[in-house]
DNA sequence: TGTACATCAGTGAACGCGCGTTCACTGATGTAC
DNA sequence: TGTACATCAGTGAACGCGCGTTCACTGATGTAC
């Protein structure tokens, strides 16, 4: 296989980045070779330099990728409970604080998921920005629905309050503790206590 | 530098774990090759596998001699405070959420620094046990003094509770969104939200 | 619409380098007498 | 206490391997006429 059409190519390139989005998640960024990648994409190593200028430049687009995937989620969570956003956060956390969740965190949280190693980048890691701006705007959408409110839009975008962003902590908390400690009893303990502590609303 | 004594070795040792406990947090397991360590410790690379069977072996020491430093912490704020467990959590606390312990990651918790190296690693990795261990330990000690309760050993040991497990989710998941997100208005502002909704009190 | 050719997506070998691990060696330590 | 020698902590070179990245090449795609 060589040259592939324009369409193709386009296609090839945001399968990597998908790819690429689940197994950082899954193994770490450090835990993931260029070449493994490629392969799990169905393509040769050669042609990566072609598309992205470097593994970092690839892992901010896999962040930004990853929360896409994340604000489909919740997205879908508010279309199956119209007008009710308190229980489409409900199901989100159901669903976040599950088992299911933490035995797969390559189609997991990206906050959780990335966290760890964007902690590790320098302060210029072209991930960071994606990774904080993915931060804020999963803490706000945590709080009540805003889509009514300011309907003219003459004050500030009314961002995530101090409580969103501890929900979120917690959240991302007990989802990391819980993976670090499976197969232990405290690892069940530890989902079950925060989907507790977090709800049924706020 | 050849054979040194037997003493000088322990020492050797000792240090080769403390600088791995020290390096890993800041790096990441992967983050720190062997030779990094060694030299980092003053020794050469090549006795690395006379004092332990492999790296990995070394993760699990290192996560054990990590939460023996985080223990002396506890004690020292207990004992700054006798008799008043609330104001050892509290001094803890201010610890645990300040911006001089999100930037010290390598002297910093246990718990955050190798909680997502533990959770990427298999079920049967030797740093598993002691990284449990010591998170159920921390998660105690945030609960109220049971030092005066059971005196004559007659129940269970009373263990950490939900709302420890809870509370404990939120110090970490904080700590790790403030670190991933360092430079940013945000890190500060999810320190000082969780700082403000675990205290003063239990 | 058909032909000629330039473009370029993907291939696969190769680069220098550092990884975890092994091992022959050195020479001070520890011990037997 | 002194001597002879075995032990073994640490050294530094080397092992096979995989890393991120580069590059000459292939041949189907896209385009100019």
């Amino acid at each position: 296989m060589a040259r592939v059409s324009q369409a193709q190519a386009q296609a090839n390139r945001q399968r990597v980045v998908e790819t690429a989005a689940r197994l950082f998640r899954e193994r770490g960024v450090q835990g993931v070779s260029v070449a493994d990648l490629m392969a799990a994409a169905g393509l040769t190593h050669g042609g990566f330099y072609k598309r992205f200028a470097s593994k970092e430049a690839l892992v901010a687009e896999a962040v930004g990728d990853a929360y896409a995937g994340m604000a489909g989620r919740l997205h879908g969570a508010d279309a199956r409970h119209p007008g009710d956003h308190d229980a489409a956060r409900r199901e989100l956390l159901d669903y976040y604080l599950s088992p299911a969740h933490r035995d797969d965190p390559g189609n997991g949280c990206p906050t959780t998921g990335f966290g760890p190693d964007v902690a590790r980048e320098g302060p210029d890691s072209p991930a960071r920005e994606p990774f904080a701006r993915g931060v804020e705007d999963f803490a706000r959408w945590l709080g009540p629905d805003d889509s009514d409110e300011d309907p003219d839009h003459t004050g500030e975008d009314p961002g995530a309050t101090d409580e969103d962003l501890v929900t979120l902590a917690t959240m991302v908390g007990a989802l990391l503790l819980s993976r670090a400690t499976t197969g232990t009893d405290l690892s069940q303990r530890i989902l079950t206590a925060a989907r507790t502590a977090l709800g049924p609303d706020r």
